[in-house]
DNA sequence: CGATAAACGAGACGGTACGTCTGGTCTTGTG
DNA sequence: CACAAGACCAGACGTACCGTCTCGTTTATCG
């Protein structure tokens, strides 16, 4: 009778996001760290209205993150197929390089405990981008830029896979000059036609 | 002056990988579900004892399971580059299907949350299989059989990451066809001089 | 305009009373954990209508249980009055012994934390009772079966704190060997003018 | 090996009387509203320990009362025994007209819903107050001033049921007018021969 | 006879306490 | 003096009810 109150909806999601330092100004926690206790009071919730809606804490994190927070870094229509790739990974990685990332990070992470973690984190978040990216190759095939036989799929593996290898890993930074290598790297092969008409 | 008990060391390191399920029947835990004090009641060992010795639970994960357990998948020397290359993939796939894969998806989630954890990985573990890596490139190089323009490192990147990305997201199989599209791919731009002077 | 629901108000009562175990199969529920919630649901009303209607819980156990199980042991007219008083705390302790004593217990017993409650079981139960014993003592001083002289009120203490006693601490059974020795404690002193002149 | 924490025993039970308004100045909660989170609270004791130590609220609060607040009422020897038992019902009335008697009747409403808690407190408070009774009432009858065929056990019904019965169902006060009465009535029928004598 | 106003079911909500659990520290012998 | 045994404080867990509060939805008079 009584609908669910998006007000308290909200509160919960923001003092999710401000508790892991998404937004405001404090450090942050962990997800691992933040607590459902800790979240309720900072939203001036209670404790079973959260257990009524998520019943998780990665569940709270993801919509607070994915719904509320995350922009879904959008490929550019407007340009050619390898400018927009090229954009497209820069704006990923830039954004990955921050708190963002962190969060994505430690999603995956929980995903590692609990299957349905990962399938949410896979299938609301990972595999929106990821279509994105292969649509964007068979562009680049369409408009004769990448190479027509390669497997769009499988260069997709090769932009994305570097990308979360040092989201996780950090062995090196995640900035400008990697993305770049990242598009040189995944294209070398199955690549630029026309470059490769230059060797 | 007592000097450290062996004894509770093993019976410690032991009683984590029982309980992982490494060793022993049953199904085993998460790292996260395994806690200090039932590897203390197993190992019949005090807490302090573990927290005198170790810092964290991930430390005493890892050195149960690097230095007892996880067997450092070696390079082939005697087989050529391309070839060592092609079985040490197939080497490491295989065993990150198993429990293997699973300990050490996990303890890259415990590194999501805690530094040292991660960095411990990282030099314990990860860094010397890509050096291996590297150097088996380095002498395809000196072989002939792989471009010598190429940067090793990236290389190595391009073969390791989709692993890495598949062993935490499981969008799909570990299995031997994906070892064999990852050294495809990984040459495909970089690699068999061989084959691109084909073209 | 609307007035009260008869349905509701008996669908509350008989839920309780089957919670407490009074009508139904089952070994029922203290009143102490007998809740709310569970007799909203089980009378299919809401929280808020019993809320409307009843203060308290004790309130609703109360009305369930005095107005509409509780049969008011009545003294019987049409004998002598010493054997009206014995018949009557036979019927009482008989009947005490039973859920009937349980649910009067826990009624006290819930008056130890509210005193409303304590005043509702005193005025709209006990103190029935009490004056019936006081008259019906007063009816046997008339008879002459009963000392003038002694204070009706007082023997009508000694006849049922023994049984309250009983009831509360139980550290004997409420049988009927126990109501005989009540009967002949209390006119031992103030009692039988007959068997007093024997001495 | 490590013994249980005697200042932590303190803390507890001190805690709870301090709660309950035996000691310190407020108002007091009752045993009802007495939360085992409060006791932790104000004593600064993990309610794990208090959970290791007692098994219920009743409990913690049986011991804290019985054994470090209450005194046992006393019948004292230097008297004759129909003066001491008088003396005694004066003192044991006095007290329970007080916070001592409101934690009494509140323990025995406890009982009504715990057997285990009024087992306790028959066995550890009421069983001793009524044998000392008992003694007192044959001393009286080898000194002469009871009669001897009496039963010891119901005179010592006639003089405690009344009291614990304005107790609980707070009818009238515990006054020393009441136990004036209390001690004249049980004596009145069993009471003393030479009074009888006179009749 | 249709408007209206209370009573009602449903149940969301902020709270509070429950009893359990684990983490990490500290204490007390034992060998 | 390293160790086992384990008591301890701290505080989160997920559950259950509390009593309050909208919501529509009956339902019974009254204009």
């Amino acid at each position: 009778m009584v609908e669910r109150s998006e007000a308290s909806r909200r509160a919960v999601l923001n003092a999710t996001l401000k508790l892991l330092g998404v937004t405001g100004s404090g450090p942050g926690t962990n997800v691992q760290k933040l607590t459902i206790e800790a979240i309720a009071r900072e939203a001036g919730v209670s404790k079973a209205t959260i257990y009524r809606w998520w019943t998780s804490k990665a569940e709270v994190v993801f919509e607070a993150f994915v719904s509320d927070y995350l922009s879904h870094t959008s490929v550019r229509e407007d340009l050619p197929a390898l400018d927009a790739l090229r954009d497209h990974v820069h704006a990923v990685v830039e954004r990955y390089a921050g708190q963002e990332g962190r969060i994505v990070a430690q999603m995956i992470a929980e995903g590692q405990y609990d299957q349905t973690v990962l399938d949410q984190f896979m299938n609301g978040f990972w595999r929106g981008r990821r279509e994105a990216v292969v649509a964007l190759i068979e562009r680049g095939q369409v408009e004769g830029s990448i190479r027509a036989d390669a497997d769009p799929a499988l260069i997709a593996t090769l932009v994305y896979a570097p990308i979360y290898q040092r989201l996780l890993l950090r062995d090196a930074p995640l900035d400008a000059e990697f993305a770049d290598e990242i598009v040189t790297l995944a294209l070398a092969g199955a690549g630029e036609v026309t470059s490769r008409h230059a060797l």
